[in-house]
DNA sequence: CCCTCATCTTGTCATTGCCAAGTTTCTTGA
DNA sequence: TCAAGAAACTTGGCAATGACAAGATGAGGG
């Protein structure tokens, strides 16, 4: 049934939507995605993408969440296929993030905005995907590669050192191999200058 | 001459769109800035502002771009202000910056989105800003504060934590308090991190 | 003094987000 | 099985917006 007229009901409108919306704001911006015009491009009217979607910002505050389910399963991936060591770990975590911030820039920009951060409670998938970085950092501190302190505070600089680079990353005009170098100074400064002892 | 009837030509018209226009994104959120609003504040028609920003967008750039140069001025006067050697005056200069993005976080945010860095010569002003941290730097590896190494790296990765730590503080959520020493620790990191020997 | 041009005004259009009310399909439970 | 009832989608409409066109106003240079 590949002919078939377009059914009363889509199906699956919601992920629909929120595809068509990915791929359109990566391609023009946030600001320029209109609903009506997802819609359109999805094949329903103009009011349909209403039922899944009270607003314009849910749709948005949507595809924050999916984009944190997504980066989360990678940076856990990350840590997981890293060798033993913290710094290690840490390198291939951080490097999944620039990852995830180089493929999807526009997206990330969008999830930082949700301010997933300070009130942890907002996003959960945000949360969990933190929480990949704040346990590894603790991890650290116990084995004693960082001196000792709060891991809160040390993800939350950590997370910034990140955020700053994959924005850089992301305004382009560095290289691939430029970035990746860039990153992996970042991560043995970030060690070094927090070294025990 | 205070109830004088709105004279023809306002006057300062570009100036005071600007200005309102930094209010209310401050307030409200870039996204909700609105051209006709900002012309109803002023008080001219609502095709008033065409004659001095073609665009929304051009209205925002301008906005930037005056912000950068206030930023850039705080930046040299933070360092200028600071003590002779090089980490009193990169923790001055630092400190300048997340100043800025505490008193004006939005417009920061804003200031970023156009990418400044890259390609430099898009903001005139955004590139003279950064010179104030990348000069800096410079002076640091030739002090011997910092292992040799091209300034211009030190200054990416160190612009990308700076940026990262004001969107974080731009985000809200963090106190003031917290933030100082954030990003006091941020600095003496990337010192102790990069320090020659 | 007049002419020119930047500045500002009114009028208009397409588009958008959001809401209301109706239609179609799925589901659920008696 | 079938009849509510809920969920998914449609058409219609409203106010607001950005952008454009054409005309009014006034400041400043020749």
């Amino acid at each position: 049934m590949p002919d078939e007229a377009r059914p009363y009901h889509h199906g699956n409108l919601r992920a629909a939507l929120l595809d068509a919306a990915e791929r359109t704001i990566e391609k023009s911006g946030t600001e320029r995605l209109s609903l009506r015009e997802l819609a359109r491009v999805v094949g329903v009217s103009h009011a349909a993408p209403r039922a899944h979607f009270t607003d314009r910002q849910a749709l948005l505050v949507a595809l924050a969440e999916r984009g944190f389910d997504r980066l989360g399963a990678q940076l856990k991936a990350a840590r997981d296929g890293a060798g033993p060591g913290f710094g290690e770990r840490l390198r291939a975590v951080i490097a999944g993030f620039i990852t995830f911030a180089n493929s999807r820039p526009v997206l990330l920009d969008l999830m930082f905005s949700a301010k997933p951060y300070g009130d942890k409670a907002r996003l959960p998938a945000a949360a969990e995907a933190l929480a990949v970085v704040y346990d590894l950092i603790g991890d650290g501190v116990t084995e004693g590669a960082l001196a000792p302190g709060d891991p809160e505070r040390y993800g939350l600089l950590l997370y910034a050192w990140a955020q700053g680079l994959a924005s850089l990353i992301a305004g382009g005009g560095l290289e691939p191999e430029v970035t990746d170098s860039l990153v992996s100074d970042a991560v043995s400064t970030f060690i070094r200058g927090n070294a025990a002892g």
